[in-house]
DNA sequence: AAGATCAGCAACCGCATGTCA
DNA sequence: CTGACATGCGGTTGCTGATCT
């Protein structure tokens, strides 16, 4: 049984639309609706297959669309929900109120797919540095280096490590601190155990993605970052150090990249561990202020202290942020149903 | 200056799903 | 329950302007 055409195709218009055609449809929707789409067309003087007409209404001419440049927060979301729900552009778009399914794929395709697979290849084909350079001017990121190279990272939610870090940070000189779990209250090691346990079997692929796209996008080219003189070389010199010191703990123990890795059995990360962050604020380890700091082009307000970044061209400031809006955190109470 | 190539985006197409008689 | 129809969705195409050679 053959399918039925939506519309006689036969002598129907195709291919863009023009002014004229347009305000007929504006007018008619505005005056009726559109109730049919199959019937608009002819009620409307339009030669124009109704689909044809819905698709032009929805994506163009609608009053609440919204044109021009997506914006920062805009394209974060979207790579955030994409990373979640996959192709699913209506549901994507449903989180951002003027924009259209169409608009937010094209969008994907002609600039994030790209970003995200020219940044794959530099990770895969050039990307050796253990730690990044980029991450040294951003302690959430430098936190994430910190992890993976202590061989944690495949079972790494950023969240609860910016929660880790934070408890760290806040009371640097207590080496076997509390770290308050909602109304839990564990040791360090007891947390990070426990954080395994909880990440293990959830959204794991997605995690894993996380993980690829932290550390990759940590990377700038190296002519785009540079670190100031003196004391700050100092400052940063003790940042490597003390990460060095932390991953030798762990290669120590002989568990730095098991996969299997008791949680329980742990060896303690001591505060000396993550000293390199004294003199960093909670919120400066918080994911959305290091996000929306980097939009800003004033290098005053990356979130380090000692760096400075030196920008060689206009790619403007959606390129060089964008190791930080990629960074994707999955909370734990994450509920998919919520975006469908 | 002209042709080639690329990038962006509007629009189309086919399929999936929902609705209703 | 079934089939026809309407709508929505996602992949793809093709046009247009910009950039490169």
């Amino acid at each position: 049984m053959g399918r039925t055409p939506c519309c006689d195709k036969s002598g129907l218009k195709k291919g863009p639309w023009t002014a004229e055609e347009d305000q007929k449809l504006i007018d008619y929707i505005q005056k009726h609706g559109h109730g049919s789409w199959r019937s608009l067309p002819k009620n409307a003087g339009l030669a124009r297959c109704g689909k044809s007409c819905r698709l032009r209404w929805i994506n163009y001419l609608r009053p609440d669309i919204k044109r021009g440049r997506f914006s920062f927060e805009e394209e974060e979301t979207i790579i955030q929900l994409h990373r979640i729900l996959g192709n699913k552009w209506s549901t994507i778009a449903s989180h951002l109120p003027g924009r259209t399914d169409n608009e937010i794929k094209n969008y994907w395709n002609t600039h994030i797919r790209k970003r995200l697979a020219r940044m794959r290849v530099d990770h895969l084909g050039t990307h050796n540095c253990q730690l990044d350079q980029l991450s040294l001017c951003n302690p959430s990121a430098l936190i994430m280096n910190l992890y993976r190279l202590l061989g944690l990272q495949p079972l790494l939610n950023r969240e609860l490590v910016n929660i880790i870090a934070a408890n760290l940070i806040s009371s640097p000189q207590n080496s076997n601190q509390s770290i308050n779990v909602g109304s839990r209250v564990l040791n360090n090691q007891q947390f990070i155990g426990q954080t395994l346990v909880s990440q293990q079997g959830l959204l794991q692929n997605q995690i894993q993605d996380q993980v690829l796209l932290t550390t990759q996008n940590a990377r700038l080219g190296d002519d785009e970052v540079q670190f100031q003189q003196g004391e700050d070389t100092n400052f940063w010199n003790g940042v490597l150090s003390q990460i060095g010191d932390a991953n030798e703990l762990v290669n120590g123990q002989g568990i730095a990249s098991s996969s299997n890795v008791d949680p329980y059995s742990l060896p303690q990360l001591t505060t000396e561990s993550f000293s390199c962050f004294d003199g960093f604020t909670d919120d400066q380890i918080n994911c959305s202020n290091l996000a929306s700091a980097a939009t800003a082009s004033d290098s005053n307000n990356m979130n380090s202290p000692t760096s400075t970044f030196v920008n060689n061209n206009n790619s403007s400031a959606e390129d060089e942020s964008c190791s930080d809006f990629l960074e994707f955190q999955i909370p734990d109470l994450f509920d998919l149903a919520d975006y469908m």
